[in-house]
RNA sequence: GGGCUCAUGGUCUAGGGGUUAUGACGUCGCCCUUACAAGGCGGAGGUCGCCGGUUCAAAUCCGGCUGGGCCCA
């Protein structure tokens, strides 16, 4: 097979190239501040900078293109940003990685400078895959979130909320490498498989000749043990819930409580909880407020807390304790313990948690504020605002603003060598780098002390969640941002609702008292084709631009469209193929309806005198026009692109298309037009360069909108219940006529002399005769109403849905005492009245509304071939 | 471990109390028909994950189990 060079085929390398430039050079996706079209905007996720475009991406921005797409031709004037995050963690390690290094070899600036270089360094080729994608993205409203223009949103709203007082200071653990004297982010941190000891310890009871046994990995924290902790449930405990016990070594008094966290089979039951030994404690102390102490060093060493253990380092330290444990009888014995260590990424040191201070956002406070914000959203799909809600219940903490880190927004604060006052920058100096810039006042207002620049930077979380605030011009111009806040939708991926969906109704909330988009959009992920998540270690990911390379861009998008919002998709490479399928017939169709407009001079006007066929045809139109429109409104693109599909390939194609082949009148002219343009209109959001390839060749000339994508959206022309029936029935009858053909080996376009249609319903067909002629090349078309026919019933079935609610219990027997009496003596007692049926031993009269017959209607004397349709009988002369 | 969620022909999916369970891909058979063989027509292929419950009736609602996915600062 010839696929060298064929008219017939849609060549979708070179044609949507064509298409993607001339959309760039008219700025057709332009948002226009000025206008007074209803905006419709988007919080569009920027791209993180760190690698390239993958298949999860490539779906994802798809499913917002469409919603763009549809808003832009539906009226809207769409706010659809091009941006880019360049902020954090992930490209300080690949940046470290590249160049070998590690953020305290170099000063700040030079190191920003090449994290800031390596992720700029992939935004051309990002913006490229967006428009090789069909992106409808607007340059003109770009941003990345490491600019100065960015960053100061971040900081504004910071300084906003530091003097509202819902910034405050405090210890916080976090991931520590004392081998590198740095904080790491939990990215940072990888785990190894380790055999330790596990020591069971004596706790004396306070007060009573009795002990309890701990088990511990890290009795070197007995020093900052503050509290014993066991199961609810566990009978041979409770007597100790209240009690005080006393720590070995160091003889404070600890209480012990309950908690449903703890395993009551893991050592002894009991569980020493320390501030803080790993991310269990953590919670702990949260949730019941424990004091924090600090018994491990920035160094790794022990700290005066430890008493005599005191600047020992921590494996050392453990010996010891364990050892003077051992002396005194109170370590009973110890047991091999396999775990996961935590350790560096980079030095395989093994990583302590630690305490340092650090900057929180009061979130506690606004629970109930963001549950409301969250109710007023529309979420889709529903269910993931429960995810929010249980989040939001489950916080045991405020938000931890600071990170150790570089490559990110400064905290714009100066703070006291001597008594730690805190100076916030003014709005004004925004956007501001503390470590290079100077404080607003010279001196500590308070003690006139020296004033130091903050290290820390934000949490990347906190210019994420400013997007919607950046976006609507907040504290850059006020009417702009009321015209535009809050905004109109919000999409993202189910896995960050705890961190970006929150955070952001979080800040609207603080800033604005007010929700920060109307609706949330929350896709799902796409997983290999096995189902299993892709993973570069496992080697299963795809990549999306050989698939775009050879099914085209269309064809990669139709397959985002089937993907539906909230739950995960395995990749499929099949519904990519009937993407490019589908781009081939509806090429097809723009090539076999254009040669219908060729001689047209202008579109064709509304025509009366359309036949049964042709208003079939408009109104399952009108019809996939509103379900269409209804699923869009609704975001959901895969039962709209499915109605689509369907209306085009079946109902239009297979079915009308097919009845027209021999008109030419202005009617056909005019359906065709119409439908046609209309359907590549539903089309074009899902694939934009079909739909504009075909617009272009075909409807240019009449409609003059410069494309597609800013024309209007379709609305139903007409729907016409009377023509659906008649025409649902045409196309049966065709279907049944090109069906017997087949079987009769003829081919499709034989002749045939006479086709008779006989029975009740037969009637209808009388206004579809011309359309049964020419599409079946029948000669001569009889519609008999009643004809010399014998009725014969073969099946009679019980109605389920009737018999059900009338006899409840009663319908099983029924239906098989329906099942054991013959359809030729059901039929005779029809014909008379209601039918008598002995049911166990009850006889029970059912009316004719409980059965349904099934005929077939036989035509005496006749050489003639037939098919029974319904109750229509066709009857075929050749 | 907890929350949310998913499980439907060989593969992937739609449907969410009541006709014969949707469609795609694959497969088998037939067909060059005034666009499309990357097309059309037809067939085969399913105990709707397992076990219970509610109901006259369950793929659909409820509970449990098994196995996936995401999140748990």
């Amino acid at each position: 097979m010839s696929v060298l060079f064929d008219m017939s085929q849609y060549d979708s390398a070179s044609i949507e190239k064509h298409w993607q430039e001339m959309w760039k050079t008219e700025e057709i996706y332009r948002f226009d501040p000025k206008s007074d079209k209803p905006v419709f905007s988007i919080d569009n996720p920027p791209r993180y900078t760190s690698g390239p475009l993958h298949l999860g991406h490539a779906t994802g921005y798809s499913l917002i293109d469409f919603a763009a797409r549809y808003k832009r031709m539906a009226g809207h004037n769409v706010f659809f940003p091009l941006c880019f995050d360049v902020n954090g963690t992930p490209i300080e390690v690949k940046v470290e990685k590249k160049y070998k290094i590690t953020k305290l070899d170099l000063p700040r600036q030079e190191y920003r400078k090449l994290c800031s270089e390596y992720a700029n360094g992939f935004i051309d080729e990002m913006t490229h895959h967006f428009e090789i994608l069909g992106e409808s993205m607007d340059p003109s409203i770009y941003y990345q979130t490491d600019a100065p223009y960015y960053r100061r949103t971040t900081q504004l709203s910071f300084v906003n909320l530091f003097h509202r007082g819902l910034v405050y200071k405090a210890n916080f653990p976090v991931n520590w490498c004392p081998r590198c004297m740095t904080a790491l982010a939990d990215a940072e941190v990888e785990y190894k498989d380790n055999v330790n000891k596990l020591n069971y310890i004596k706790f004396q009871i306070a007060g009573e000749d009795d002990h309890v046994l701990i088990a511990t990995t890290r009795p070197e924290l007995l020093c900052t043990c503050k509290v014993v902790a066991v199961h609810p449930d566990d009978k041979e405990k409770q007597h100790l819930i209240g009690k005080e016990l006393i720590t070995p070594l160091y003889g404070r008094r600890i209480k012990v409580i309950s908690d449903p966290k703890v395993d009551p089979k893991y050592g002894t039951g009991n569980v020493m909880i320390c501030t803080i030994g790993d991310k269990e404690d953590l919670e702990w102390v949260m949730k019941y407020h424990l004091e924090m102490e600090k018994g491990i060093d920035e160094q790794g060493r022990m700290t005066e807390l430890a008493g005599k253990y005191a600047g020992m380092p921590v494996a050392e330290a453990r010996e010891a304790v364990i050892n003077d444990l051992r002396d005194q009888g109170i370590l009973v014995k110890q047991e091999d313990n396999p775990q996961q260590v935590s350790i560096c990424w980079r030095c395989h040191t093994p990583i302590e948690f630690l305490q340092v201070p650090q900057w929180f956002l009061k979130t506690l406070d606004f629970k109930k504020e963001v549950l409301e914000r969250a109710n007023e959203i529309n979420w889709y799909p529903e269910f993931m605002k429960i995810r929010l809600q249980d989040w939001v219940n489950s916080l045991e903490w405020d938000w931890v603003l600071s990170r150790q880190r570089i490559f990110a927004t400064p905290i714009p604060i100066w703070e006291c060598e001597d008594c730690g006052e805190a100076v916030c920058a003014t709005e004004e100096q925004c956007y501001v780098d503390p470590t290079l810039d100077q404080p607003p006042v010279n001196k500590c207002p308070k003690c006139g002390g020296k004033l130091v620049g903050c290290t820390d930077v934000f949490d990347t979380w906190m210019d994420s969640s400013g997007s919607a605030l950046y976006n609507t011009f907040w504290g850059r111009d006020p009417k702009l941002h009321k015209k535009l806040f809050p905004m109109s939708m919000r999409p993202q991926s189910h896995d960050i609702i705890r961190t970006w969906a929150f955070y952001s109704i979080l800040r609207s909330e603080q800033i604005e008292q007010s929700r920060p988009w109307n609706d949330i959009m929350v896709h799902g992920f796409i997983m290999a084709p096995d189902g299993t998540p892709m993973h570069s270690s496992i080697g299963n990911v795809i990549d999306p631009i050989p698939i775009i390379m050879n099914y085209g861009a269309d064809a990669l998008r139709y397959y985002a469209a089937t993907c539906s919002l909230g739950i995960d998709h395995a990749f499929r490479e099949k519904d990519v193929i009937r993407g490019r399928k589908l781009c081939n017939k509806v090429f097809n169709i723009g090539q076999f309806t254009g040669r219908f407009f060729e001689d047209l001079t202008d579109k064709p006007k509304e025509y009366e005198m359309l036949r049964e066929s042709d208003k079939w045809i408009i109104s399952k139109y009108s019809q996939t026009v509103e379900n269409v429109t209804e699923y869009l409104n609704v975001y959901q693109f895969d039962k709209a692109m499915r109605d689509v599909e369907n209306f085009i390939w079946h109902d239009f194609a297979d079915n009308y298309i097919e009845m027209v082949k021999a008109r030419k009148d202005l009617a056909v002219k005019y359906t065709l037009y119409n439908v046609f343009l209309g359907a590549i209109k539903m089309l074009a959001p899902f694939m934009p360069h079909i739909a504009e390839d075909v617009y272009q060749e075909h409807f240019f000339k009449f409609e003059k909108t410069k494309s597609i994508h800013i024309s209007e959206w379709p609305k139903p022309i007409f729907i016409d219940k009377d023509a659906i029936k008649v025409g649902d029935i045409l196309v049966d009858v065709l279907a049944s006529i090109r069906n017997w053909k087949s079987e009769n080996k003829m081919p499709l376009n034989a002749e045939i002399s006479r086709i008779e249609m006989v029975g009740t319903d037969a009637a209808i067909l009388e206004k579809a005769k011309d359309d049964i002629s020419e599409t079946s090349k029948a000669k001569e078309i009889v519609i008999a109403p009643k004809a010399d026919l014998t009725e014969e019933i073969v099946a009679v079935k019980p109605v389920h849905s009737k018999l059900g609610p009338a006899f409840k219990a009663q319908a099983k027997p029924i239906v098989a005492a329906i099942a054991a009496t013959s359809p030729k003596d059901i039929a005779e007692q029809l014909s008379k009245g209601d039918v008598t049926l002995n049911v166990n031993g009850e006889t029970i009269s059912l009316g004719a509304e409980f059965f349904e017959l099934e005929k077939r209607l036989m035509l005496d004397g006749k050489a003639v071939s037939t098919i029974q349709l319904g109750n229509i009988l066709i009857v075929i002369e050749i």
